[in-house]
DNA sequence: GTGAAAGCGCTAACAC
DNA sequence: GTGTTAGCGCTTTCAC
């Protein structure tokens, strides 16, 4: 049996509500006798009882942060850093998988409402309505980590249709004329565009550039050899791009491998960004240049506005947007 | 306020023991009841009380997975498929981080004893030793996963031995006879070599091949930087390796891009081979070859651990081997 | 400044 | 089959 608080009082000759005072750091203690409670713990190997609290408190310290995949979040980085956020402001983090596109439908039911929880940080888009009903209908917070956004969550939200635009503009500056788009949806062309395909036609459209048929690619989803297809079928097109602006670093760097198979030099010949600055893009050959929003702020971000969220429930909704910057590398290189 | 057994109890016209019952999947009650508290159940939205359950019960359902960086343990794909298999069996998991090498020698203090949680999944090597003891101490279960064995706790172990022997052979089946590694611990010389190191050296001398000096290459971290410096300087060895065998498939993709800023071709003039099976790997140009264990099998067994532990708390501690596979790909090429 | 006692929501004995 | 009740370990009034 674990020690307990009453073990403690008992052991430094004080009452239960005492021992609570001082492990949790209330005033009001003399210094005697918070010294012996201190001295008890230590030799009892005293551990507070976490259900117990909670129970008590009504806060956990806990944090879902629901991911597509942990090792692969919609940005790279941002599992790791919501777990640091978390732990500097005292949370820890649960991580619960929300499963490829086809198994999103799903979520909701399989995820349920994570119980015990104080907040949801929600990092995927995408995200199959019913879930955030869920959770606000538990009363669980929830923030909303990138684009999706919903009036009735807080939001750390990424602008990517500029990001999207800064990514074309970049190409233009280094001299492309001929850009495709890799990584739109299928329901694109029916359904409301998203903002990625927003930017990149504002931004082409505003340099006077015209759209060959086929240069928006739409891809089923965001994996290596989805951006391989899609840059090989342009590849092959009668107006060859001399750029490809992917929708995701996954797919960028499917497209690199495919201008090495068709034996076309990047940047030399096309050149390629993505979004999301994925490590593997770092280490790719070449480098890929790529645009994206710092994860270390989002995740920032997002816990405090948890805490905010903790404690002022009715507070209006907030909304955050964060910085984001092109990393110039070699893949875009300008061709002199 | 949350809806609570004995609310649904009431709105049913039952006790609340017949109400737990119900959510509990217990036998022993009527059809009829059983759909009157279902609906009951349903019309008031009630959710049980994590926190009360466990603190009755003494689990909670919550498994700690402590790793380096959640986006980035030893193996890739072990954060994945632990939540995964945590998952199929019933546990939700919190990731603590232990921090880069350097941060480690805090992390008993700073992760204390994760409160809370059935067990620990410890996912890395060189735990510093306080944090299995903590851990222990307060009676929480403890599996590792890897290497670092501790004969007080349940094992899945790899057998990196093993797993270097075959990447040696593999180098050897190509046709490589100058094999040097990367990525032996800097404490190596002195101290205690690693299984990587005795794997390597076993299979080279099997071979009646001989070991340049300076052909075993220690490195600081594991990082991409530290594979390319010291490919960089094997490069530039009077015996030219022919063959680089890393610890890591981050330092044989920092390997490979020292290669190509030398001028040398892989696998032509050099193969490489790393170890872990990483995405980056999959995609670089050339692909890596690696040996990896299976991280599904890994995180599944681990996980049946657990569950066989806490059901059985005083058995003797179980130690599983799991099975890795040499992964051929392009940088191993054979030079024909 | 410290102590006694109530009760958070749930499950498990035990009675009926 | 179903109801009653005690109590898991903690925090928090409320007296003293």
């Amino acid at each position: 049996m674990a020690t307990t608080l009453r073990d403690v009082a008992r052991h430094a000759r004080v009452s239960v509500k005492t021992v609570s005072n001082v492990v949790n750091d209330h005033p009001h203690v003399s210094d005697d006798v918070r010294r012996r409670v201190r001295e008890a713990v230590r030799a009892l190997g005293y551990r507070p009882n976490l259900a117990a609290r909670t129970l008590r408190t009504g806060r956990a310290g806990l944090l879902a942060l629901i991911v597509p995949d942990v090792e692969a979040p919609g940005l790279h980085g941002l599992a790791r850093e919501v777990v640091r956020a978390a732990t500097s402001r005292g949370f820890r983090v649960v991580v619960d998988h929300l499963g490829s596109d086809t198994e999103r439908a799903a979520a909701p039911a399989r995820i349920g409402a994570p119980p015990g929880v104080d907040a949801v940080l929600l990092g995927a888009d995408m995200v199959p309505p019913g879930l955030i009903d869920a959770q606000l209908a538990a009363g669980t917070p929830v923030v909303l980590l990138g684009e999706s956004p919903d009036p009735r969550c807080d939001q750390v939200a990424l602008d990517w249709a500029r990001a999207a635009a800064d990514a074309i503009e970049h190409l233009l500056d280094t001299g492309r004329r001929r850009i495709a788009a890799i990584g739109a949806r299928p329901g694109e062309a029916t359904g409301p565009a998203q903002p990625r395909t927003l930017g990149y036609r504002h931004a082409v459209h505003r340099a006077g550039l015209d759209l060959p048929a086929g240069y928006l690619r739409t891809t089923a989803q965001q994996r290596h050899e989805d951006g391989y297809r899609a840059a090989r079928w342009l590849f092959a097109h009668e107006q060859r791009p001399d750029a490809l602006f992917c929708y995701a670093d996954r797919l960028a760097i499917g497209a690199l491998r495919a201008a090495a198979d068709a034996g076309l030099r990047v940047p030399a010949d096309v050149a390629v960004i993505g979004l999301g600055d994925s490590e593997e893009g770092r280490y790719s050959r070449p480098t890929l240049t790529s645009v994206s929003a710092d994860p270390a702020f989002l995740a920032r971000e997002a816990v405090a506005l948890v805490t905010a969220r903790l404690d002022r429930p009715d507070a209006a909704p907030a909304r955050i947007t964060a910085p984001h910057a092109v990393l110039p590398r070699e893949s875009t290189r300008p061709v002199v």
